[in-house]
DNA sequence: TGGTCTGTGTACGCTATCAAACCGACCCGC
DNA sequence: GCGGGTCGGTTTGATAGCGTACACAGACCA
């Protein structure tokens, strides 16, 4: 079975470690499963541990005052959630959110913070991947300001999509309103419109993508630019000069 | 003068270095004019320089294909502009654009790798900032979905000032249009708001700060949460466990 | 078999903002 | 003192999305 709970590299980030240097950090990982809505980290709490999701998604979630809810980023198995500690801080800048639930590795914080401190090849992965992260999260500002809720609907789904193997998907209107940050009816209209165009469908809380070049159509530029941007900093060649593990 | 072309301690960032290390860095660091509306870096070309603002603030502008322009973020006197380095890639994610011109000391790029490579005091000081500059941006994402112009106007204003030393700042309605991604007539309604209450005034692209206090008041909390950050993360108390130069 | 809960469909009035003009005020060089 | 450029004020009409509310359908449960 390929999903043995003992292969790393269905986790791209550990997949791009050399494997005597994955040999070395997997007794420091701990598979465990994650729950649909479940909180990683709170906002300004400290981070006990990073994960790096399987065929997870978790959502970076900005809380405002009168706590209302906008995603400013989403992280899959190419990347690790709490990649933040790499600027020595222990507190977690936003709520980590699990929104499509399968397992994670996780790492004690600790350990994680020392691996990063120098420049090995996990220190290394981590910071590339925190660079594509923080290029998501500037297109979502744009994308924020400017593009449609159908637009933004299809660029979150796919956003959703590349990070898991299925194309069905446990979400409910009102939660993806809240990610959005748009009203749970705004969602149902532009959800409409997809489905009478036959790109998805959806029925009690569960979304199928059944056309995905065309939800790409429909989507803004923003999902394209983004995954290219992963692809560049991720992609299958390593980054070069990984030596000390 | 206080305002020596040779005080490296305007800039916040380089003021936390020992002074054993700022000596050492000092012969790397050049100082340049920069020019109201400058390219320091277009978006997907390589940097050649970073620089450490003085009283200047430096956009990070996201472009999308109709050329139409968004600010993400911006940098001040407190960090430092090109921190993506850091992630070892060597392309800005972002054009990177003058709004107040004053002078930055600036570093060859390879000259900065060399020193954020390891855990020396820039690098150290370099992440905490990047971490800042992260959350800027995310805030800016959930800003941008749910903020009033005027809010975002007010926010806006003094993310500038506190960047500067200044109440006036030269800066046309048309500009910070094109920054906060709305038309240059609706930032004029907003802007006339906040003159009509004897908050901010202008005239001939030099917009003054009247009463800083109540322009806090008409600004959505974005601002606050961002500033506590940053000062949080690069206030006065340098990280601990700077040893290493 | 009816009650409750979750998820979705839809409607109404309202506001912020957009797009595209046009016009006046001021500045600066000539 | 004239003319072009920059900057700001304002209008008019359109529209996306909001807040709120209510209705319905299926699932699950008692």
């Amino acid at each position: 079975m390929s999903r043995s709970f003992t292969d790393l590299t269905e986790n791209k980030l550990l997949a791009a470690l050399s494997g005597n240097c994955r040999k070395r950090l997997e007794p420091e990982l701990e598979f465990s499963q994650l729950q649909l809505g479940e909180i990683l980290y709170h906002p300004h709490a400290s981070i006990k541990y990073v994960y790096f999701p399987r065929w997870s998604a978790v959502s970076m979630v900005n809380i405002f005052e009168d706590g209302s809810m906008v995603e400013v980023g989403v992280v899959g198995r190419e990347g690790v959630v709490g990649s933040s500690l790499l600027s020595g801080d222990e507190l977690s800048p936003h709520q980590a959110i699990v929104q499509i639930a399968d397992g994670a590795w996780r790492m004690k914080a600790e350990v994680f913070k020392n691996e990063i401190g120098g420049d090995g090849e996990l220190s290394k992965l981590t910071r590339r991947f925190s660079q594509a992260l923080f290029t998501q999260v500037a297109q979502t500002a744009a994308c924020n300001r400017r593009h449609t809720i159908v637009e933004r609907l299809a660029r979150w789904m796919l956003l959703m999509q590349d990070r898991i193997d299925s194309d069905t998907m446990q979400l409910t209107h009102e939660f993806i309103a809240i990610m959005l940050g748009a009203r749970r009816a705004g969602v149902t209209l532009a959800a409409g419109e997809l489905q009478k165009g036959n790109i998805i469908n959806y029925r009690g809380g569960k979304v199928t993508i059944l056309d995905r070049k065309r939800l790409e159509e429909v989507s803004c530029e923003c999902h394209r630019i983004v995954r290219n941007e992963y692809r560049r900093l991720l992609g299958k060649r390593p980054p070069q000069g990984l030596t000390a593990c």
